[in-house]
DNA sequence: TCATGGTTTAACCAAATGGTTAACAAAGGT
DNA sequence: ACCTTTGTTAACCATTTGGTTAAACCATGA
């Protein structure tokens, strides 16, 4: 038999999708989830069991576009520190298209470190990562760095703390006659890029 | 007559700053929070009347501690340029000593951006902003710097991103072999430092 | 010693919430 | 047309949770 192909468990995804974004696994509700979705509250568990496996979907689409953004490392025809560039663009581009998805990852993660361990694993297992690609260009005496640990904290932190601390920021911003959003976004990645010079050093 | 100078009210204060921090303002439960202050939950209302406002005080409380630290920026014995490296180090061992409080403020502050706009105002009059010194120094003609803006959203994000951020790093840490905890402090704060030289150019 | 009033508790309540059930609608195969 | 499977809903249930109440507790001043 030939199944109604429905959209409504896309719906359900996408409806979820924001809501626990927002909210959080505990703080989200599933008749909000309904609502938004425009269904009943029973279709859920009927698509999702429970609001934990709901969860788990979500968070799994999430943990996938977060990793998505890696494959540039991957692109051998490039010089490593181009790949750097590459990936700070990157991931500045997917913040900037999902500004809450950090924040969302930060909050998750504090809330049960165990749970995101075992399902970042097999995506970390699959995705290249840039430290291992640092390593890697190091060994081949491409690049000279210090400490490539450091050196992706560092680069991650400059990349996202200003989307998950933007509303702090903005304040900030506002009490100072300064400005901070969308216009200061070229100088915000011109600086991550002379971060990177300052620190990469092409042999 | 005497009031009993009872402690109770701290023990609950205590508590609650634990279990807030831990699980924010909707995932926390009175009775959680009643439990590990030792005492009946009906005294928590009794105290604080309801949920909300137990929650403003220790929000409060955090929202103190994470200002108290700016006060080095008024030291006016002190060239500008040190009294940011100390800004950075008072930073730093703030969160050192408070880890969960970055996130925590993080968290609350993007579920209720009015009400953390409203409470930080308060406080941000009572203290010296470091744009407000940088730009006072740039004004002396004391230090260079092109961005004040930018600049405090870099020093800020380099200084506070690890530690919210802590669990994901230790994950890419273990994947790649590399060490991420307290034996890097060291190299961590020099990292910061070094920025800080970089980008603050004394005349 | 005993009345007073702040402090603390057990028991309770109403609302919210995750989840279930049973019935119904729709759609396809025969 | 009729049956079977899938999709959807309203009503319901058990539990959790923030909050209340009334009574007990206990230090103190008279």
């Amino acid at each position: 038999m030939k199944l109604k192909d429905s959209k409504t468990e896309e719906v359900i995804l996408d409806a979820a999708k924001v809501v626990f974004m927002e909210y959080g696994l505990y703080g989200a509700r599933m008749q909000q989830i309904a609502d938004r979705a425009g269904i009943n509250k029973a279709l859920l568990h009927y698509y999702f069991r429970n609001k934990e496996r709901l969860f788990d979907r979500v968070f799994e689409n999430a943990l996938s576009r977060y990793f998505q953004n890696m494959e540039v490392l991957l692109d051998e025809s490039l010089p490593i520190i181009d790949r750097v560039h590459s990936y700070a663009d990157r991931f500045i581009d997917f913040l900037t298209e999902y500004p809450q998805m950090a924040i969302f990852l930060i909050k998750e993660v504090s809330l049960n470190q165990a749970l995101f361990e075992e399902k970042v694993k097999s995506h970390i297992k699959e995705n290249p990562s840039l430290i291992a690609v640092i390593n890697h260009g190091i060994q081949r005496e491409e690049i000279q760095i210090i400490d490539p640990m450091l050196f992706f904290v560092n680069l991650v932190s400059l990349c996202t703390y200003p989307f998950v601390a933007r509303p702090i920021f903005k304040v900030v911003a506002a009490k100072n006659d300064a400005l901070w959003g969308v216009e200061q976004e070229i100088s915000f990645r011109s600086s991550v890029h002379e971060f990177i010079n300052n620190k990469i050093k092409p042999l």
